[in-house]
DNA sequence: CGAAAGGCTCTTTTT
DNA sequence: GAGCCTTTCG
């Protein structure tokens, strides 16, 4: 087998390009999967690298589990040794082994963000400040903040500007006194951790450097300081890491992600070779040149020139409607056209938005029509209150010291407990100094905090609930835990009871599925690997994504992804751009970028649509077209606007339309014909087979006589004209 | 203790 | 328009 067949020489170089620090560009359809995973593939045939010492990181589980299959696809056995996922993953594995050195249980908890979010509020509440003072959210960002930068409580105290920031200093303080009580650890604290572990003991930092002979970090553009910071801490020994990714492609700052990460690699390794990908093998040359018109109006970049040997394709289409109900119903039935017309399958098509709020009048549209969607997003399985309710029942089942847990469940089902009775018990607990689960046992031997029969009596059955699940737990397969929890506690009858009991119902036995992939294992390990897997997977894999249906997306999760038809709804100002981003010209650029994303997504159509007026957070507001727009070159979109005025929609060519149009509308004049001789700036010199107008251009087919046959359209190709076929002729 | 009612906020969300 | 929180009352 050779893993260098099929390669660009660009992306040739990026394989093969193993010793130092390397550099990858790659914008957006350069096939930058396939370079990862050949260079893997490279590194182990080639080279002789044992997967043993090759760590690759990702930025998402579904990344890693398809980067996972394509090399074992490629190398045509498993790649189990090797150390492949995400930045999360890989920290939570480092910290399980090596936690104890720095004080953290092996069998420490991952908190999530609704989780963290609670001890925040109760942080809040102890040290008794106002939560509508201080946004426990405001609070939650600065805490991520800090700990993207490394920065402990105390570090975070010393460079604290505002009285707000040191009031968040407190909060983190008694926040991490909080998470440690229980044992837990919350997502950002997976990463700090490992670089403080790294930091403080170097003879463990030296066996991993050891180890890890190369490392591969993908989406590297969307790094936040302490994982750039770990990256460097493995590479510090053998210096083989290899970054991949795309500075336009950055949409994550808001989560502390850097740009100049990737933008000052170059910096912080001099000598670091770089490969660019820039031909891109997934879009129209019109789309690939609509998207670079977007994103070169920012500053903050560096220019890149992509290109692609692709058709030249369709203008891309400008739509307004008068409102966004008007828009879904030209988005659905924009789709059924092309379907019927064979242009399309229906899970070709991909709709993109700015905001989840957006989904709703898409989805009501395709209801309507009776159209079948995806919805990628929303809430997330893990995530829905029924499915967290067991887990903490198992957490705490696990771990009796998990506070968090045993607060979400003391009362769910209903049992009595009110909000007095656990004030009690918590400030009992916190002046004695012990978990909330050491002070129920007190009550239950009567010497815990008074209180009234009835309260304590609540609080004796459900100690034993937990008492007689935890010495079961032993003995039994992890579903049968579960069945176990969901009758002795009462659950099951208590969501039948519920308002949309029976989907909530189907969760839970969806839940009871993912565990009975576990039943090979003895019941003690059953119950911490799926703990462990689902606190850092956040959806169950995409249930129908076999389904050939339209998705509904929003830019940030359509990264990475590609369809052959996209259309982006929401083009107006406040929306994308978004108005937060009004004051601030970097994160406007980030919108730019996100807008960016989006296009690139498509390989033949692309849709932009706008509401002339807009129903969001209740009201309906007028609002004006994004400035984005503003930035395509006219004759590569075609606009109409459905509602101002009727006979505007003459103007507006309907793609299917130009798609069979067999004698186009009289083009410009134009100075190029068959015959001609011209020279490319890429591609060489050629002569001109054929000139075809199109709506306002001319698709030029030129025979290269190096680089081959070519279509391109005649505005964008800059073709010089350097012999005419007539003065050939004469 | 818990249900009902009114007030406030509101982006994106790989883990 | 919905979800979350606080307040109020039975």
């Amino acid at each position: 087998m050779d893993v260098l067949a099929g390669l660009n020489p660009a992306q040739r170089k990026a394989v093969e390009t193993i010793e130092g620090p390397l550099l990858i560009i790659a914008g957006p359809g350069s096939g930058k999967t396939r370079v990862i995973t050949h260079r893997i593939a490279y590194l182990v045939r080639v080279c002789g690298v044992s997967p043993h010492r090759i760590m690759a990181v990702t930025f998402t589980n579904k990344a890693a589990r398809e980067m996972t299959e394509r090399l074992e696809a490629l190398l045509g056995q498993t790649v189990k040794a090797l150390t492949l996922g995400t930045f999360h993953a890989i920290c939570a594995r480092i910290l399980r082994q090596e936690g104890k050195a720095i004080g953290l249980d092996p069998g420490f908890v991952i908190y999530d963000e609704e989780d963290q979010l609670g001890l925040i509020k109760q942080s809040l509440n102890e040290l008794d400040l106002d939560p509508k003072q201080y946004n426990p959210k405001a609070i939650q960002s600065a805490i991520e903040f800090a700990k993207s930068h490394i920065l402990t409580p105390k570090a975070y105290g010393e460079q604290a500007r505002s009285y707000f920031e040191e009031i968040v200093q407190r909060v983190y303080e008694r926040y991490q006194q909080l998470l440690a009580q229980s044992q837990g650890v919350d997502f950002d604290d997976l990463l700090m951790k490992t670089v403080q572990l790294f930091q403080d003991y170097p003879d463990v930092l030296v066996r991993y450097q050891s180890r890890y002979l190369h490392i591969l970090v993908d989406e590297f553009q969307d790094t936040n300081t302490t994982q750039y910071l770990l990256i460097k801490q493995l590479a510090g020994k053998h210096g083989n890491v290899c970054v991949v990714g795309d500075p336009d492609q950055s949409i994550y700052s808001w989560r502390f992600a850097d740009l100049r990460n990737i933008l000052s690699f170059e910096k912080d390794y001099p000598n670091a070779q770089i490969a660019l990908l820039e031909q891109n093998y997934r879009s129209t040359q019109t789309i690939l040149e609509v998207a670079s018109n977007i994103i070169s109006a920012n500053v903050q970049r560096k220019p890149k020139r992509l290109w692609t040997e692709n058709e030249v394709g369709i203008p891309v289409a400008i739509v307004e409607t008068f409102n966004e109900e008007e828009e879904a119903r030209f988005v659905v039935s924009e789709i059924e056209k092309l379907v019927k017309e064979k242009l399309v399958s229906p899970g070709g098509c991909a709709v993109m938005y700015r905001v989840n709020a957006q989904s709703r009048a898409l989805e009501e549209a395709f209801m309507r029509y009776g159209i079948r969607y995806k919805l990628v997003g929303g809430t997330r399985f893990y995530q829905r209150r029924e499915v967290k309710d067991m887990i903490a029942y198992l957490r705490l089942v696990h771990n009796p010291g998990d506070n968090v847990s045993l607060a979400r469940v003391i009362n769910v089902p209903g049992r009595g407990i009110g909000q007095r009775t656990l004030a009690e018990l918590s400030s009992w607990s916190k002046s004695h100094d012990v978990p909330l689960y050491a002070a129920l046992k007190q009550v239950a031997e009567k010497k815990g905090p008074p209180l009234t029969p009835r309260a304590s009596f609540a609080l004796t059955s459900f100690l034993n609930l937990i008492e007689g699940l935890s010495g079961r737990s032993r003995e039994m397969k992890l579903v049968d835990l579960l069945d176990e929890v969901l009758k002795e506690s009462g659950y099951r009858e208590y969501i039948s009871s519920e308002e949309d009991g029976e989907e909530r119902w189907e969760n839970i036995l969806e839940l009871r599925a993912a565990a009975e992939e576990y039943n090979e294992l003895s019941p003690a390990e059953a119950l911490v690997n799926f703990l462990e897997k689902i606190s850092l997977v956040s959806d169950i894999d995409e249930i129908d994504s076999l389904a050939d249906a339209p998705t509904l997306i929003t830019l940030h999760q359509a990264k990475g992804l590609e369809f052959p038809v996209v259309f982006i709804v929401g083009m107006e100002e406040g929306l994308l751009p978004h108005r937060r981003s009004f004051d601030d010209p970097a994160q406007m650029e980030e919108e730019r970028r996100l807008c960016y994303v989006g296009i690139t997504r498509a390989q033949k159509l692309v849709y932009l649509l706008r509401a002339y007026r807009r129903a969001l957070f209740g009201s309906s507001m007028a609002g004006l077209p994004s400035r984005f727009l503003e930035s395509i070159p006219p004759h590569l979109a075609t606009s109409k606007s459905k509602w101002e005025d009727e006979t505007r929609e003459h103007e507006y060519t309907p793609v299917t339309a130009i798609l069979s149009r067999q004698s186009p509308t009289p083009p410009a004049s134009i100075d190029l014909k068959a015959g001609d001789r011209v020279r490319h700036t890429r591609f060489g010199e050629g002569v001109v087979t054929d000139c075809l107008p199109t709506r306002d251009d001319h698709q030029v087919t030129v025979q290269f006589t190096e680089a081959g046959i070519k279509r391109l359209l005649a505005s964008l190709a800059h073709l010089e004209k350097i012999e005419s076929a007539s003065n050939m002729q004469s």
